[in-house]
DNA sequence: CGCTGGCACTCTGCGCATCCGAGTGCCAGA
DNA sequence: TCTGGCACTCGGATGCGCAGAGTGCCAGCG
């Protein structure tokens, strides 16, 4: 176990490193931090702490930087979220307010998120299948061609087209969006398909095949096409990764145009409060030497989709998850209120 | 005026200094291209195209690399557009052919351009005002809200919601959603405004604010959102770009994110034909040293949105504008069928 | 008049030796 | 258990010299 005095010693490496950017020593740390003992003493904390796996020295005659394991006793242990100051959340709250429909809200965000922590901000769109049906919509665009669109709660809407073999008469379409918006309008999306299983039943003959293709078309968008869509931002603050950047950023780059890396990377996160990956625990391995840190935000108290930050190792930890879960919550509401 | 062999000194200039990424000294010169003159006599014409401002050395004792003035002249004067290899081309065909709707086919495109150039891709969505109208679709959502969907030959979706004052009957809605439907489906945007102006005359008193409403929405959407959308992709190919990065790459990637910027960039690309914007041609200063090809694109014959890459000056010109010219018809060809 | 070979000159980049200082580990003593 | 002292290590900065690539200019040749 890390005695007290060891752990703060910790703590003001990671603090000195992530504000210096520079392997920091047994001598500047004494003098930059209240400790109360000597140089040699802290060389000696060191020297367990190193012996620990917690903080590594780039080369020998060189000061220490946290490994992951350090930085992540320093999450768990050392370090509280920082709430953000009262002129941040007003900023905050404006610039939210200021949205017109979903894709401006989750626009904002990015660039909020982005700005506040000087990072590359990951927002995705709220899932379709934690969100409710608002409204169905059927529409004859050609004899044989119907559109399906498909409104949610939180205002994100999907279109399909469906092919049918046979004309569809206008009277049964109606009947069929009567009878579909009855069923399924306030119904989770997961909850919908075994609702309008029976549907086909209850038309003609010749109208049946029709029923079923756009039932299917209707679950295809509801299950497959619940393909979460994403907003990035604030990639330009890559440049401020290090010093040898061609080799950190450009997998960084790879792994940020690749949603499906960054949804699976948001996904992992914890259900409730701001989850933190440091280097190596980032399954990807292009984001080896990034965190990510992300939360769930949703329109009521529970999640429906997830935002967070991309960033260096080396980050301002409390600051940053201050950041996203301030920004989180505000979006929250911005939605429910929509 | 130049002679024929001093283009061809800085055709080969250009060549060199694109495949090495060095400057090009008169002797190298000589040995890669067949010029059938001595070095010294390269040297001569050299001096000239510099003082032309066709050339510069960065330092004394240097090759000498092109100027923006003098890729100007090669991409005018002294190089074709390259036409793809014909597997390029059916890779095209089965990589665009799989979309399955509009999102899919602008994301399919700027992975395939980034691919195809290895530079940074942008694709504008094709824009909702040179389209015309496939469908006007009014649902109401609740008593007083009624929601407009608008259809486009493209396939975009917009929709807006419509608040009004007094309800609105369903056959009232009807009415109006016919009477819609008969005078714009079919029309180009632009003129849908002038199309639909006395129709809160046909309506009953009580039913023409809410028609206006609608009428309101309608023109707000035609016009003011017709704001345009783009999708960018291959930002990791900015690695590639030179030694000195991280001045360089910055203000591109804030550029990049700035929709903004890049949506003037396209639209200030010529009509017709691959347009070229070299270096300090690009009237935003972050892109000074790029260059930008861009083409425009459309389901018939005319463009109804461009599409481009960005990248460092020196690029391959010939290659990059036959690939965008190709992608472009492509896509073309992928709107008219769908 | 234009092309060529030759020559002197100018840089940059690289390797090498040197030096300085920050930082370490260890040890004896309080 | 902490502290002061000391010898050691190594990376980074600095300075020097050299090789190589490239230039400009000039005199000579066809």
């Amino acid at each position: 176990m890390l005695s007290e005095r060891r752990l703060e010693v910790l703590r003001a490496i990671v603090q000195d490193y992530v504000g210096t950017e520079e392997p920091v020593g047994s001598k500047a740390l004494t003098e930059r931090h209240r400790l109360g003992v000597s140089p040699a003493t802290v060389r000696n904390d060191m020297a367990l702490l190193e012996e620990e796996g917690y903080i590594a020295q780039p080369h020998t005659s060189a000061g220490r930087i946290p490994t992951d394991k350090g930085y992540r006793l320093f999450v768990d242990k050392l370090a509280g979220v920082k709430p953000l100051s009262t002129p941040e959340r007003r900023a905050i709250q404006n610039f939210l307010d200021g949205a017109v429909d979903l894709d401006d809200v989750v626009g904002r965000t990015v660039r909020l998120l982005a700005q506040l922590t000087r990072q590359v901000a990951v927002v995705q769109y709220p899932s379709l299948t934690r969100s409710t049906v608002r409204h169905v919509e059927l529409l004859s665009l050609a004899p044989a061609r119907l559109m399906l669109v498909l409104i949610t709660d939180t205002g994100r809407v999907e279109q399909r087209l469906v092919d049918c073999q046979t004309p569809f008469a206008e009277t049964s379409l109606a009947d069929l969006r009567a009878r579909l918006n009855s069923r399924v309008v306030g119904r989770r999306f997961t909850d919908v398909p075994p609702l309008v299983q029976d549907l086909p039943e209850s038309f003609e003959a010749e109208d049946r095949a029709t029923v079923k293709a756009v039932l299917a078309t209707l679950r295809e968008t509801l299950v497959e096409e619940a393909e979460e869509r994403l907003m990035i931002g604030g990639t330009a603050n890559l440049t401020r990764f290090g010093h040898d950047f061609p080799l950190t950023i450009r997998p960084v780059l790879e792994a940020l145009e690749e949603q499906v890396v960054l949804l699976k990377l948001l996904g992992e996160a914890s259900e409730s409060g701001v989850a933190v990956k440091i280097g190596h625990e980032n399954a990807y391995e292009g984001l080896n030497s990034t965190s990510v840190v992300s939360v769930g935000y949703g329109s009521g108290g529970e999640a429906v989709a997830k935002l967070g930050v991309v960033g260096p190792t080396r980050m301002d930890y409390p600051g940053t998850m201050g950041a996203v879960r301030a920004v989180a919550r505000y979006v929250g509401q911005i939605l429910a209120e929509s």
